[in-house]
DNA sequence: AGGGCTGTCTACCAATTGGTAAGTGGGTGG
DNA sequence: CCACCCACTTACCAATTGGTAGACAGCCCT
């Protein structure tokens, strides 16, 4: 039944501990006992850890673009922004190892940041696009789209995932904080962008 | 010469090693190899791994904390901001490792986290302090400090260390690059703050 | 001169790590 | 019915890791 079945079971715990506790302190042992299974068989499914790694990579950032190109679809204007720091932040609660993953990805560069550069190009590239076209329209002020997309995901991502930034000023990660948290990130937002 | 001459030394390369490398994948052999130096001088002047972080962050994250608030003395409103904003991005710039150790620690969380903490605690209390002046004097737009205040450390943050997610748009980390960024992010957040 | 302290070194070590080799059992197709 | 393959296991292994024990050389103080 199913190597499909395991694969997928490996995956997750995968992206869990990857997203959370980073890919050197995730050992293959450790994530077998967590699956109730062999490490070798880890090992049958992807061949080493680095590919292990990559199949995340691939498997997790993929499904994240995919959520936000389909938050934006439709939309224009401040909505658009509105609806996908909307989605980022949900899956910020539901699944912070996803976006933890992302930060792992680019903190550790090289060839793994290459490969989710690729995953994540379209999005990237979408999100350019929008932001030349609010320009030209006016609703939004004229500047380096790059430079203002860079400000922009690092503000979300920040205040998404950051938890212990959030401590440091006395923030406890909790549901509620957490609305709050968006409501205030989308005025910061609006402010910064308009 | 110094055993303090050592340790100095020792402290310097494991900013250099924790910040950019990660604690993880920093390992004492690498460290003292590089130093030219025996892996038991590490331990000698710093009896485990775990203390010679500490010991990291109580120096680095410290001086950083001091040269903040040096940045933000005496000036007030927006030059205050903007001064701040041009010092953490000089030793973004100078010494990257610094600021990575900063998110090194805040991304393993638990009793490192707490510790630095408390070596940046005067610099949130001031920096809280300053913005809720701010708004009373109706030069920032009312809201809770502490979000505002981690909506920018994000931005800042993202944008001074991020080089792989500048890569993902197309910026390379040059030094001219970093004119620009910096120049674009006092926009951001003027615009934001305001 | 000699006892003690400091800083560094050599010699080990147990645990953990990612990975290889060689099965094993059960289901499937010919 | 049997050969084969798929999913998974047991049995190892070499390398690396953080850390301990103890020797040794220089220096200071008396």
């Amino acid at each position: 039944m199913a190597s499909s079945d395991t694969r997928e079971r490996i995956l997750d715990a995968a992206l869990d501990a990857f997203g959370t506790r980073g890919f050197d302190a995730t050992s293959l042992d450790d994530l077998a006992e967590h699956l109730g299974v062999r490490k070798q068989t880890i090992l049958y499914h992807f061949g080493s850890k680095n590919d292990l790694f990559m199949a995340t990579i691939d498997a997790a950032v993929g499904e994240l673009g995919v959520a936000m190109i389909e938050a934006g679809r439709g939309r224009t204007g401040w909505p658009a922004v509105e609806s996908v720091v909307n989605t980022v932040f949900r899956i910020a609660v539901r699944e912070p190892a996803r976006l933890g993953l992302l930060r792992e990805t680019t903190r550790l560069g090289g060839a793994w940041s290459n490969r989710m550069r690729e995953s994540l190009a379209p999005v990237i590239e979408k999100a350019r696009l929008f932001l030349t076209l609010e320009m030209r329209r006016g609703n939004m002020r004229q500047t380096d789209p790059n430079l203002v997309l860079v400000s922009a995901y690092s503000t979300v991502m920040g205040v998404a995932t950051e938890v212990e930034v959030l401590r440091a000023v006395g923030i406890e990660p909790t549901l509620r904080e957490a609305v709050k948290r968006r409501r205030e990130l989308l005025r910061f937002l609006e402010a910064a962008l308009r």
